[in-house]
DNA sequence: CAACTATGGAACACGGTGTTCCATAGTCGT
DNA sequence: ACGACTATGGAACACCGTGTTCCATAGTTG
């Protein structure tokens, strides 16, 4: 009882069982999101899935969301580590084909991620780290805000990969990769090189 | 009791009472939404906003999410009718203007729409309209599929509002078209019209 | 083996949902 | 103004999900 500054739920701690019973949640939660939207699960829902008590779902998230983002976050990351060269110029092509190859590989996951109802979570997270990178290479006196740069493309990106993940039998990823880089990619770079709102012709 | 096919709760009466209340609860929402997430809301809560009686909730609205739904609907239909000019290639600038200035004029509204909890239901409710008027217009030979161009563009106006109404100085009207019709408008309706690269000038 | 720690589960308080039943007050036709 | 109709408010209720506390137990570590 000398400390009692945080009781902070995500202690991660190391002991075996602790470990089992996080990994147990998180891919319970996967499992369940095929089934059905996040909203209608319960925390009775999930822990029954997992195998564990009810009483220790609490011990490692403090609401449903809190495991939802914990489960979504890694995810994301692994994704967004393709995904960040689509936004160089240079790269973008070969950015934006490991992406669609990568969520093409992953299908029935990313569907559940971003076409069920954590797709708000999914997006918000994505933004987040989008932000990140966007503010370390963004011109601040490019023409284009930088922030609204990063919400166009994250926002257009997910835009299509949903759709993209809804159909049943969907466009080649070529196909996408072109549509992606020319619609969503190709526009905001295009704006972002434009700098001279001073001088403004007539 | 000679027919029970459909308990509907849409019946829509035009009983003076019954609409006093229908409106007393569209109100009273829009009120709360000002101050606290949708999700964050009791059925309880709205009631008492609008001075009505709990059991009268269900009678009109079989959940909180029936009630939502029936007051974005109609917000939106107001926006959507000046948005539409936007989608035509010779209007966009009015109707880019149209948009921005009447969304000004609602701001605070629209932030409670878009900004907070309710912005999935929002978004759902503007591409269903904007599909129909797309099905309509859309060339099925195009380059790009009129439902991806739909998509692009109802989500990239939606992101740029929300951008837009999250700012607390934020920019003009002016400047918020320019950048509507330049990368978001523009982008799709060039692909739309056209079957090959193409080379863009400043 | 012994100290530690995570777990499972029961019991509980609390709050929101949605229903039923009924007395009452507002509405409408005549 | 009167009577038939209908929406309302409110109480009582069943039900379910959340989140906590307490404790016995099983797994972990040295």
């Amino acid at each position: 009882m000398a400390s009692k500054i945080k009781k902070s739920v995500s202690e991660s701690s190391t002991d075996p069982r602790s470990i089992r019973s996080q990994e147990a949640l998180a891919s319970a939660l996967l499992v369940l999101l095929e089934s059905t939207p996040f909203e209608q699960l319960s925390i009775r829902d999930i822990v029954a899935e997992a195998g564990i008590g009810y009483t220790t779902f609490f011990r490692h998230h403090a609401t449903k969301e809190e495991l939802l983002d914990a489960v979504a976050a890694e995810q994301i990351r692994c994704l967004f580590q393709l995904a960040v060269p689509a936004l160089d110029k240079y790269d973008m092509h070969a950015g934006s084909t490991a992406l669609f190859t990568y969520v093409h590989a992953h299908r029935r996951m990313w569907q559940t991620l971003l076409v069920g109802g954590a797709a708000g979570t999914v997006r918000a997270e994505f933004l987040r780290l989008a932000r990140e990178v966007a503010l370390q290479r963004g011109d601040p006196n490019a023409w284009l805000p930088t922030e609204i740069g990063t919400l166009l493309i994250v926002g257009g990106t997910l835009d299509l990969l949903t759709w993209w993940l809804r159909q049943a039998s969907p466009l080649p990823i070529k196909r996408m990769v072109e549509l992606h880089e020319r619609v969503v990619l190709k526009p905001v770079i295009d704006a972002n090189a434009r700098k001279l709102p001073q001088k403004r012709k007539a």
